[in-house]
DNA sequence: CAACGCTGTCATATACTTGTAACACGTACG
DNA sequence: CGTACGTGTTACAAGTATATGACAGCGTTG
């Protein structure tokens, strides 16, 4: 289990079939789309990993919606791979041009798309994710699934980990209660706005005096996580 | 069956099927690519444990490939051994400084192939597959398929001895139950998670009240072998 | 074929997590 | 200076995850 999702976007179902085959051998999850309009609404609702994306689609082309995509700062970090039937090198310039991290051109094999697909992934995720990440002493080591400070390893729970994670991945801007419940809970929980300033005191106990400080308080907004004093 | 893979990176087919002859003399598995695209394809899926690698290639040269490969994090490990038809100082030197692990010149005999490889990898395979592997006094040895603590040697099932080189080989890492199952009990089995568990259990048993704080509990995630404390 | 060791599963006990409610504080503002 | 509102803090009950012990099936060994 990689627990990386793919969104395949493609207006052929056999090829989309053919590539989910693949991605199920190699241990991805998958969802799928037909065009960009259903791309779009998966893209924002499920967050996929990563897009393989038709460079053809009827009505919005795949260009267009990779366009799209990296110009909206909440999906531009999603990597996206150009699948085109063209060997015109135009595509790949343009493909490239437009934000897509790689391409390969049909007809190609399903291991030279899951290899691709596995280089992709990995030179794009970013820190914190499964490279640890450090703030003022303070180290989330994701493949440890533990968090450091100077003095060692500190006891925290699930929730406030992944909380922390967040926040060390999205610092220096403050997030409402609402954001971080579908950031950290997940879209489509139903948990009181409270609940997250309790998470927020667990998280601040655990990480103690010398560095609850980190996680700032908004009065009106939500909570920030800021190297910079309040 | 020597369980290791290599890959043959050549562009001519008589080369490359020279040199699988004597591989499979030697028991080992082997894959064939003719180009450098070709060969990056089947290490980021296949992962062998050793690439024979020519020198000139057509497109992205041998040189290149070894450079990009040892670039990369998750390929750098393997070794690589550089084919070169010519008795250049030069592609000596060159060829070391991209991180070939060795080189030899054509023509060479299956025989100086082979002798030359099993050199690479004696050199390169990591502890605790073929070498023991000791942890605060804790050793086991996969020679004799034997656990030993400071006293003596420690009774263990088999599956519990697969589960602790495997934690043994991949220390400070959490591992889902799931990873687990595939990584020690194979791809394609099935069991129930809680299996893991269960199993867990034994290890943890079986090393004693001296050594069982090695493999802790990640909640909400699996476990964990460390040698720092939880 | 009896005894044994190993495995996977289950049932149960135990330990942690989690969301919420209730109340305490503090701050802003009239 | 009192009130209203937003946040901090604590306690708690229900929910989940993990640990543990027991057992039955199976293949091997003597």
């Amino acid at each position: 289990m990689t627990g990386k999702t793919v969104l395949i976007v493609d207006d052929e179902a056999a090829i989309r079939e053919m590539i989910a085959v693949a991605l199920e051998m190699a241990d991805y999850d998958y969802l799928e789309a037909a065009d960009a309009r259903e791309a779009h609404a998966l893209v924002v609702d499920k967050q996929p990993d990563l897009i393989l994306l038709d460079w053809m689609l009827p009505g919005t082309s795949g260009v267009e919606l990779a366009r799209r995509l990296k110009k909206d700062e909440a999906t531009a970090d999603i990597p996206i791979i150009m699948l085109t039937a063209k060997v015109e090198e135009d595509n790949k310039i343009q493909g490239l041009e437009v934000g897509a991290d790689d391409y390969i051109t049909k007809p190609f094999s399903p291991r030279e798309l899951v290899a691709r697909l596995k280089a992709v992934l990995r030179r794009t995720t970013p820190p914190g994710v499964d490279t640890p990440i450090e703030v003022q002493g303070l180290t989330l080591d994701p493949i440890g699934h533990r968090v450091f400070t100077n003095d060692g390893e500190i006891p925290i729970g699930p929730t406030e980990y992944r909380l922390l994670q967040f926040f060390m991945t999205h610092q220096e801007r403050v997030y409402t209660r609402s954001q971080l419940l579908d950031q950290v809970w997940g879209g489509n929980v139903y948990v009181e706005e409270r609940t997250v300033d309790v998470h927020i005191r667990r998280l601040r106990k655990a990480l103690g005096s010398e560095y609850d400080h980190l996680i700032q308080t908004v009065r009106g907004a939500g909570y920030r996580f800021s190297t910079k004093a309040a």
